[in-house]
DNA sequence: TTTGATAAAAATTTCGAAATTATCTATATT
DNA sequence: AATATAGATAATTTCGAAATTTTTATCAAA
């Protein structure tokens, strides 16, 4: 693997279990600093991580991690929901008993991490990464069997910053033990090929995370 | 504007216009002497563009332009349709007066392009930025209203892919007078409020590019 | 003729610094 | 005290080349 591939992947996942505070300027000195390469090979990843929203670009003036806001949490979860559902209908109807078992499996694992987490009061800081593997391997795989490359490239892109927004917005990680019955709510309605039901649970599952926008009249009328 | 930012712009519209064949290697040494900047510059920009999909990266191998297949215009249209039929609902929905108008300017806009190209017979190649210009415009005007700048990003990053898929599958720009109608029928039925007419003319609109999968069987049963 | 090893060429990755631009600080002015 | 200006400092942008890896070309052996 090439220094710029590993740096990127281990730069995403602290910016994803909230390393950095909102706002954060991602000084090219510093990084350069951390991974020991240099000030273009940083700037360069900050571009990848850039494409997929996890650091907001500003011409002249660098690189940011992104503000934490209601108003892009809502954006998030609404096109998660709109991704999720139509790629875990998509799922039902193309996967297999093969795709079930996967989708049981990564449950599984799922719940058990969410237990330790639940049980362990107070210090599981340390089982975040763990959980953050586990939720993601989860809803990836609901959606594995969509047929569209396209869709779940989409899908990971919204994940991560709605991941990123979420750690953001709860440094005490909150939201880990609330989704349990949820999650076991989706496979449920998943494995009884319930496509109506999938969506709806999907949608229960984030709609925590949308607001009562406020109505916002058209400005050139 | 910074040199980085003016060269990706550049590039990026050489690559949806079709100037590339499928697969070309996208070398530092020519685009270095095509724009005049250093190396690092040129792997810079290339980075941004494969964000987005219009150029794959491939470790130690550098960027190649993406291959013309069936598989991927047909993924492309099922997202576009996704994303746009979403989009526009959410835009028949919040937005006002001023929204229908400049749907039906740009529309307008491009119904006039749309003729010049019908009528100039053979030598319309010269017409195709335009063109390509007012039909971005149309559809991203589409979903404005949709108040969603997710949607709206992961859209145009639709759009650009598909825009070069179709280049690539027909280089002669014989998509470009198909759609007078389609396009006419789609304002139409925006401007009667008609969410699911709307998603109708928007689905038949692209319906085209969609093929019949071969039924993939789940490869762990 | 085909296969495989080796050397030469070309391309990619990474670096470290120069040039440019933004930000901060101290000072002067209203 | 608040605002504006100028110089100093820090950060970003861009460069050109060295180091590494892949690709191509050459030639010997089966």
């Amino acid at each position: 693997m090439t220094r710029g591939k590993s740096t990127y992947e281990h730069l995403r996942d602290r910016l994803i279990s909230g390393e950095f505070y909102p706002g954060q300027r991602m000084k090219y000195e510093d990084l350069r600093a951390d991974y020991g390469i240099s000030i273009s090979s940083v700037r360069e990843t900050l571009f990848r991580l850039s494409a997929v929203g996890l650091v907001d670009f500003l011409e002249q003036r660098g690189f940011r991690v992104p503000h934490e806001t209601e108003a892009l949490r809502h954006d998030l979860a609404q096109s998660r929901i709109l991704l999720e559902t139509e790629g875990a209908c998509l799922s039902i109807r193309y996967g297999g008993v093969g795709w079930e078992a996967r989708l049981n499996a990564a449950h599984h694992e799922l719940k058990h991490i969410e237990s330790r987490v639940s049980s362990a009061s107070g210090n599981s800081q340390d089982l975040v990464p763990l959980w953050s593997a586990a939720e993601l391997k989860f809803h990836r795989t609901l959606i594995e069997e969509c047929r569209s490359e396209v869709l779940k490239q989409l899908h990971l892109q919204v994940y991560y910053r709605f991941r990123q927004q979420l750690i953001s917005h709860d440094k005490n990680f909150g939201f880990i033990t609330t989704n349990v019955e949820q999650h076991q709510g989706i496979l449920e309605a998943a494995l009884l090929h319930d496509e109506a039901l999938t969506r709806e649970r999907i949608h229960q599952h984030l709609s925590r995370h949308l607001i009562q926008l406020p109505p916002q009249t058209d400005s050139n009328e």
